[in-house]
This record gives structure tokens, C-alpha cells and sequence, in this order.
DNA sequence: AATGAATGAGCTTTCATTCAT
DNA sequence: GATGAATGAAAGCTCATTCAT
């Protein structure tokens, strides 16, 4: 909620600390045990704080998943846009950039992965997951259609940037399934490199072969 | 759906009408609240019977979801091997069919994506649905795995068929949490289109342009 | 209920077959996992009908434990008359014959016992159990209030028959007690000697020290 | 029950004054419903507390079972170590004031002896009850059969402790059962005398007659 | 700001009973 | 007579939430 609506870090010291403390929880015992069976004991347990504490500083439980979610989104959504800036001035880099963002070691980790997939399995209806997620997710998809469409635009006719944008989109969002998953047959640069590696066969003249791992 | 609306012919009917009365339930009620927000009273009400019948059916809650877990998978075996038996006896043919599969109109509803996706975010500790899940779908990655070897043989030097089956694989899977998260922005012939582009790209020998509608 | 009022057996076939059928299971039972874990689904599996069934024999679970408790008075006095009856006419004679029916390895069994102490572990808040218990057995404690008179006015002057009648039923029950809860550590013939050893403190005159073997 | 009806002081009590509360409720409901009726509505609703403080302050049903169980079963201990200590250096005092114990206005109590034979009724089924009740009990049949051993020793050749021990144990036991199965024609101080005149009896020169009543 | 006792709605499950077959 | 599917009340228990301390 509140963090959700807060990019900058607040240092009003206790109150923050304690959200974060339990937004933290939160996420490892969802990521242990899913949605249906994390209670607020175990959140509370996990960060070593009294059973109470919870709607002392959230609202409700509702309100403590919200705030989960919008960590994990603010998460991302600080991470690639690092790349994004920290990448050359050029569309194909920055895409590069973009989809290495989503396997960064500190992201693409067991447990914030199965998080963000129970979010998803309860999105369809909890729609104020869906808003937080869109809220910081919208702009990377942007952003990433507007690449395709420039990277499209020299030299490969014929080419539907949306199509490209999403394809890329589904490529990342199911390797991160996939990883999920498996952790024991899967690997997280491996998936990187996959996603990678179809840049180059869907743009040959700007990812060659080379450059991919 | 169509034998959970079944006539009101109240009491006595054989075991697999019930048990198959109470799994179309489970899958409603689950793509409608999610998970933790289904109770065997939504269950048994949405399958006009009395509560006490799961139970009496099931071992337990746990069995009758693990029965609904079977069910999906089946579901999606049985249509994808259907396909893959009616395509020509060509590898470039049998690995359409199996996309055009996960695409088909019968298992690719909204319903069916959020119990997917449902069961997938719980997957990771309840091992169950993970054994359950793969017991029916190892194959199919086998299949895919066996059809882009082939193809890959046939004049790709230098291709990971490995890399392709999986790339293939989270293309799908990233196509329905896409379709299942905006119902309204994204579309199941798109999604499927997309899929079948994405091979022009990685076979284009065996995947004319022209090919994919 | 019926089997109470029922002294002589009826040969009608069948009903009276089925209901001593579930009447001997539901002994077992009880004896087995008490009162409170027994389930009518167990007393019918016990033998070996279907679940049904009890309730087309009998009214309802109430109405068979009843008939339960019943059979149990039932075969309790038919022994210690029978062993009355054989005993020859004295009065001491008789009094050691009832005590030592109590203690016949017919009905002073393991299961029987648990059985016992399991109807009166409710009595005092089922008045039906009462009820049946003292059909069956106040003649009982007349017949040894009887013979305790006649005992004592054969030489016992200032003797109490009333408690001696007491006390020889409190002995025999509370030996019926120990024997049920440390079945390892007692026996049920040392306790009937027990017990006959109580009457030649009490008769000594009647009850020489060398009768009780 | 002074507990149970203190002063409606809703929240917050120590630990130990509700699990005293919630036991002195179950025991009561016990008695009146016997154990298979008594739900745990019953006896929060006795105790005037909410539905939920049993699993707040016990583990389960049965952990207040248990612990209603050890209470009885200490009380006991208590009051009879106390009139054993109270009760001259004399084995046969001794002896006399372990059986006046079990007869103590506040232990004979319709209702704890009600609860007690709840208890046994379940005791072959549920070692733990019958582990609770020997950790009390087993120390006062020794100590009984030791008294026995001593006054037998002073000038009753030939009788066997052993067997008086048991003797007397089954009579108080029996009493009780009796005090429970007919509160109207039975007495309390009358069943005491019962087994104080059976010691006139077992051991005519240390318990003259006289001394009985 | 923090604790943890207390509440009570609501969950899964059990089970006596009914009744179509 | 007999079966076993179906019912639904009620059980033990969980847990988000409240609130005295």
C-alpha cells in the first residue's frame, strides 16, 4: 500500500523498520508455504516479533500481502531500471539489459520466485494485486515494446513489434516458471542465456551469434 | 460444467459421476477465489450437493485437489497427445500440433489458466502437485525435446535442441500466465500465433514464414 | 430395549440374529476404544455388515447400546442364578456361590469388563443405564442382603447385615475394577479368592479358613 | 467453581487461573454429561469464557483431559498424604486415616466421583490416563500394603498382606462406585464406616470394634 | 510502541440417520 | 431384508483481529 506509493525510502525510523521486518517475513513464509497456509503466527515468529504486532502496523493481513506484493515490485522495479541506466544509449543494449535484469542474482532467487507466482495465483481475483503488480510492471512493458519497435524499425520488415514484446515477455515470465519449479533441472544463468539467445534469432543483425553468453 | 448442472436427480449416483461433480466444482471454485479462499462449502455448493459429500468421496480436501490436479493434467495430456496423433508423421507437423494443443479452445479457458496457475503457486511445498503435475507432463517436454533434436539435425548446425525445448516450453507457460493475468489486453489465437512465430524464427527451413496464419 | 424385556430367547430367525450380531460387535467395541470412539461404522465393519443396518434393527445408536447394556445384565444373572440354583440349600453356600459367578470366566472377561465400566462411566447421566443395570441386578443385592440375614442371625449377634451386603458388593466390584484397569498385574481367580477370603473374617463360623482353596 | 464464578474480570488472567478455571469446567461437565457428550462448548460455556481460550490454553481436548485427570488425581494425593501425616506414628492409625481420606467431604464428592469413574471408563484405551493416574496412585497402594505388612507382622500368623492390601483397595473402590451409581440410597460417611468396620475384621486386635464409628 | 490473552467466525471433518435402490 | 450414497448438525480446532495491560 504505502510502500507501494513510496519509491523513496522513508527513514522515520521504527515504523519502516518494522513494516520492512515483516514484509521480509512475509515473503519467506509465503515463499515456504505458500499462500493458504502462512498465517500471521508464522510471519510473526519468522521476524522474531510478538503475535500482535502485525495490525499494529498493517491495517489488516490484506493489507501487510499488499505491501508484500509492492515490495517485490518496487524490488524489480529498481533493479532494471539499474541495468536500463547503466546500459549504453542503444535500443538492442538496453533490451539486453532488461532481460538480464530479471535473472540479477539478487531477484531471481528461490524464494522471491515462488513468492511472486503465489501472487499470481491469487491475481485473477484479488485485483488489487493485480493493480500493484501493473502499477510498476506496465512501464517495463513499455518500455520493452518501444525497443522492439526501434530495434524493428532498422532493418527487419515485416517484423509486428508488439508480437516481439510480448513474446519476450512470455519467454521470461515462463523461464521464471520454470525455475520455480525445477530448481534441481534448471539454472538461472542457463535461463538467462535462453532468453537471450532468442534475441538472436529474433533480431540476428543486432544480437549476433557471439554475443549472447 | 455440463455434469455439475446435471439433472436434479438428487441421491445415488455412481462414484465417478460424484467424484467428477466435485472436481468441475473444485476447479470453478478455485479459479474464482483462488486457493486459500475455497472451502468445501463453496465446493459442495457450487456442485448443488450437501456438504458432507466430499468427505464422503474424498479422503480429505487435500485428496480431492490432488484428484483436481490429476484431472487438469489429464485433460491437457489427453488433448496434446490427441493432437500430436492427428498431425503428420513429420517432426516440424507434430511440434505445431503440440503447440496449437496448449492453445486448444477446451483447456485453454480462463477457468482452467488460474487453476493452473492456482496449483503452481503451491507447488513448491506441496510435492505432491509437483509429482502429480509431472507424472503426466514429463512426457510431453520429453516429446518436444525428441522433435527439436530431429528437426535441429536437419540442417540447424550448431543448435542446442536442449535450449529450443525449453524455450518452447516457457514460451507457453509465459503465454498463459500472460492470458491469464489480462484476460482483456491479451487473446488465446494471439497467444497461440505468437508461439507458432516464434518457430519461423527458430526453424526457418521447416517453419515458412507463410506457415503460422 | 427389547432384549432387556426379553428373558426367554425368541427363534424368530433372522431379527434376533442380526441384533445379537451387533450387539456382541458393540461390546467389543466399547471394550476396544470406550464410549466415546465408537462409531456405528465401527460396530457394523466389527460385524461385518453393512453400514446401514443398525438403524433398520434398532431405533438408533441410544437404542442399541441399550439393548447392549442389557445383554450384559441379562447374561450376568443368568449366571448367578444358574450357579445359585446348583448350589446346595444352606446359605452360605449360596453366598459363596454368587460370588463366585461374578467371577466366571465367562463373564468376567477382559472385554466384558471394559464394557461394564463403560455404561456406568455415563450412568449417572443415563438414566436408561441405570435403569436396566437394577432390572437385572437389585434382585441380586436382595438375594445377598438375604442371606447375609440369615448368616448373622445364625451366631453374629450385633452383626449389620445390610453392610455386609454392601461391603461383599463393594468388594466384588472394586476387584471387578482392578481387574479391568491392570489386567498385567491381577487375576481373576486371586481376586475371587479374595473376595471368599473376605467372608471368613466376616462368617467365621460359616466360612472356615480352609474352604476358600 | 469459586474459580469458575470469580468476579466477570474478562480479560487477561494469569496462565494458571484459566487452565485451574477451564479444569474445574470440564470436570463439572463430565460429571453432568459423562464424556462423550461433554463437547468443549460445554465447558467454556460452564467456565463463562469464549469458545477459543481451550486451544489458547491447552493443546487439544484431550491435553485438558489430561490435565483434568492430574488434578483429580493430585487433589487425592493430597488430602490423603495429609491426613497421613496428620495420623499418629501407628500403622494402624495410619491405616485408618488413609481410608477416612478417600471418603474427605471435598474429594467424595458426587461430582469428582462421577468425573473419576469418566475416567476409568476410558482408562483401557487410553494409557494416558491410567499413566497419570498410577503416578499419584501407586505410592498410596504401596504405602497401604506396607501398613498391612506391619500390623499383619504383630500377631496375625498365616494372614497375607498382599492380599489385604488388595482387599481393602477393591473395598474403597467399590464403595465409591456405589456412592456414584446411587447418591440416594447411599452415604458418604456410611461407605467410610463400611471399610473402617471391615478393618475390625481383617485385623480384630489393633481396630476393636469400638473404635469404628 | 509493544505484548499476548481473549474473542468468535468459520474451517475441515465426523457421524448418526435417512432413504433410493 | 439389505445396501451404501447422501444428508446436515455439530464437533474440535485455527486464526485474523481486538484490546487491556
Amino acid at each position: 500500500m504505502s510502500v507501494a506509493e513510496a519509491p523513496a525510502k522513508r527513514r522515520t525510523a521504527p515504523r519502516e523498520i518494522r513494516r520492512k521486518q515483516l514484509i521480509m517475513a512475509a515473503i519467506s513464509c509465503i515463499a515456504k508455504r505458500g499462500f493458504s497456509d502462512t498465517t500471521l503466527r508464522h510471519v510473526t515468529e519468522k521476524a522474531k516479533l510478538s503475535h500482535g504486532v502485525v495490525n499494529y502496523h498493517f491495517d489488516s493481513k490484506e493489507a501487510l500481502y499488499d505491501a508484500t506484493l509492492g515490495y517485490l515490485a518496487q524490488e524489480h522495479y529498481d533493479i532494471w531500471t539499474r541495468y536500463y541506466d547503466a546500459a549504453p544509449d542503444d535500443p538492442a543494449a538496453r533490451l539486453d539489459a532488461i532481460i538480464r535484469a530479471d535473472f540479477d542474482k539478487k531477484i531471481c532467487t528461490h524464494k522471491r520466485l515462488a513468492a511472486w507466482f503465489a501472487f499470481w495465483g491469487q491475481a485473477k481475483y484479488r485485483p488489487n494485486y493485480l493493480k500493484i503488480h501493473n502499477t510498476f510492471d506496465n512501464e517495463r512493458y513499455e518500455r520493452i515494446r518501444q525497443l522492439c519497435t526501434d530495434i524493428a524499425a532498422d532493418g527487419y520488415e515485416g517484423l509486428d513489434p508488439d508480437r516481439l514484446a510480448r513474446m519476450i515477455e512470455s519467454l521470461s515470465d515462463g523461464s521464471w516458471l520454470c525455475l520455480m519449479l525445477y530448481p534441481s533441472t534448471s539454472d538461472r544463468e542457463e535461463s538467462r542465456d535462453d532468453c537471450l539467445h532468442a534475441l538472436t534469432r529474433f533480431f540476428p543483425k543486432h544480437f549476433p551469434l557471439a554475443k549472447a553468453p
